[in-house]
DNA sequence: TTGTAAGCGTTATCAC
DNA sequence: GTGATAACGCTTACAA
């Protein structure tokens, strides 16, 4: 069942079908419902394909990020596919997870699918060496790349991201004056993100006189058990810390299982904050303080952005705003 | 840039460049090498559309649920999406909401798009009424639509799921086993998967002498909080109950909310299972005894019985397996 | 082994 | 307001 085949049916050219799809105001009453009722009767839809190969463009964007079942991209990737969808767009996902190869594998293989936009979720796609991001820089030069909780300069690219640096250190200051004298930081990988909170996190232990906060910082790239692992030794090998300022939810659930099994009382004892404000947050015992990075709006700012700059309209290259502290039971009153 | 440029240029027909995109061994080397060079020197990547066009296919599938940041689900888009990419397949991703009207207009969507199967995850998407199912069945005239832990007869339709009549079975006798005596189940809504798993529970509390079991079970669809709540109203109305049987591993997290905010010792005096094997029962102190339902084994079955189907190959309608207990903490040794 | 030419099903530009 | 018809860029018989 084709375009040919309605016209037939209807009596008309296809043309007229056409423009009666695309809700042409060129065409009467009279042929309009006559078409109309051609089509509805047998349950006609128009060839994709065709379609996009005359436009040239099929209205999908992608997304692409290391892993789906992470809470915190699964959240970004729902939050993106629900503005894509309400305004036409599909979403195709890639997960990549975090080897450099797969990235640029992947990001070809939507390119080859000719996508309208991609989205990378998440800092660890640029790379600290300006050499592995170049693939970026190319696949710029044929569609707008947005960029989500991450940074790179370059010509038909849009970040978008909370301040990080901002937001590691007023929840580093939040630990000092709750009485914390000697926190610790979890990270995952010195993925941009993860270093701007490291140096707010630095810059604010400075401030209140500690000057051994190199050795503070811990990187936590495994599992939950090696998380606790971490934070064991370190106060083996002699470290002393009251409180823990995690990058992650899940790397702050590490350190509530570590302080629960030292029967270090939280939060008299030990304080913990956790960061993205995820569902692991609420579903710790205690409720974990975490910071709110404002992931939905960054969502939506996103697309609205990609509409605007499929429509050749401007938008600024860098867009940064503020997180907010949720305040829960990891920290004192 | 497209295939008349590059034949120009390779000094051949659009064939031979189309045979040597597509790995035609009707090649001479020598010409193979000639028109690859050309491709590699600008760049070339073919169109899409224009391919989907002659060959009606652009290797898509669409993959549907509620909502791409509950954990579990976002578990199975991750896998689902690693098996497409793996067989080239791209996935496109729908997240539906629990609305019916949504359900059918984002698989209209996606049919719009042409793809070539559709994956359901989740049991909630087949619905009581026959009558609300008709799009489904519509949907498998065209494509072949794989359900992944639901189930519903069809041509063309393929169910794929863990069997959890048996697995609420073994997870409450286990309870039983491990010296509760008065156990109660918690569920979200009452979907197939949930109707299976309450069947298991009470023909097991029945097996155990316990004849209320039809008391014993609480439909907890909102937040954690409200989960809570629902246990501390039931044990405020007189309710005895030693343990908690939860459908997901979310609810079971309310339940250690609720254990130990009432001092309750886990799992001396009150025991909980969770369902899934998702991080939250690992992330929870205690972590929770849970069911593991073998989401991977599930979602590469289903994509694996999609590549055959499209191959007009027979693939059973309906692929049942067992789950496993994965003991943690929150059940006695 | 290579080339010619006919589709694939739309949209859009012209005439009328 | 409507209808021919060219374009979109590829795949694939069929011919050479």
């Amino acid at each position: 069942m084709n375009i040919y085949d309605i016209s037939a049916q209807a009596g008309v050219s296809i043309a007229t079908v056409s423009r009666v799809l695309n809700g042409s105001d060129k065409v009467s009453d009279l042929t309009r419902r006559k078409v109309l009722d051609v089509i509805e009767k047998n349950r006609y839809m128009p060839n994709a394909f065709a379609r996009s190969l005359g436009l040239n463009t099929m209205s999908t964007a992608g997304i692409l990020c290391s892993d789906a079942s992470d809470v915190y991209l699964a959240q970004a990737i729902y939050y993106l596919e629900r503005e894509l969808r309400n305004n036409s767009y599909t979403s195709m996902l890639c997960c990549t997870g975090h080897n450099h190869q797969e990235k640029e594998a992947y990001l070809q293989f939507l390119l080859s699918r000719n996508v309208d936009a991609v989205f990378f979720i998440g800092s660890h796609f640029v790379e600290s060496s300006s050499k592995k991001n170049r693939y970026i820089l190319e696949a710029a030069q044929k569609i707008p790349v947005f960029i989500l909780n991450g940074e790179l300069a370059g010509s038909n690219i849009y970040s978008i991201l909370c301040d990080d640096y901002a937001a590691a250190s007023d929840i580093t200051k939040l630990l000092f004056s709750k009485g914390s004298q000697k926190p610790v930081m979890l990270y995952r990988i010195l993925s941009y993100s993860g270093q701007k909170k490291i140096r707010g996190f630095l810059h604010v232990c400075k401030e209140h006189g500690l000057e051994d906060g190199d050795h503070r910082t811990f990187s936590c790239p495994g599992p939950l058990v090696e998380t606790i692992q971490i934070l064991e030794n370190a106060r083996k090998n002699g470290l002393v810390f009251d409180s823990v300022v995690a990058v992650d939810d899940e790397l702050a659930a590490g350190a509530v299982k570590y302080a629960l099994r030292n029967h270090l009382r939280i939060p008299e004892d030990f304080q913990i904050t956790g960061y993205n404000n995820s569902v692991l947050a609420a579903c710790s015992t205690p409720e974990i303080t975490t910071l709110d990075n404002q992931l939905e709006f960054m969502c939506t700012t996103a697309v609205s952005q990609m509409i605007r700059v499929l429509q050749k309209q401007q938008v600024p290259s860098k867009t940064m705003f503020s997180g907010y502290i949720v305040e829960h039971r990891t920290t004192r009153k």
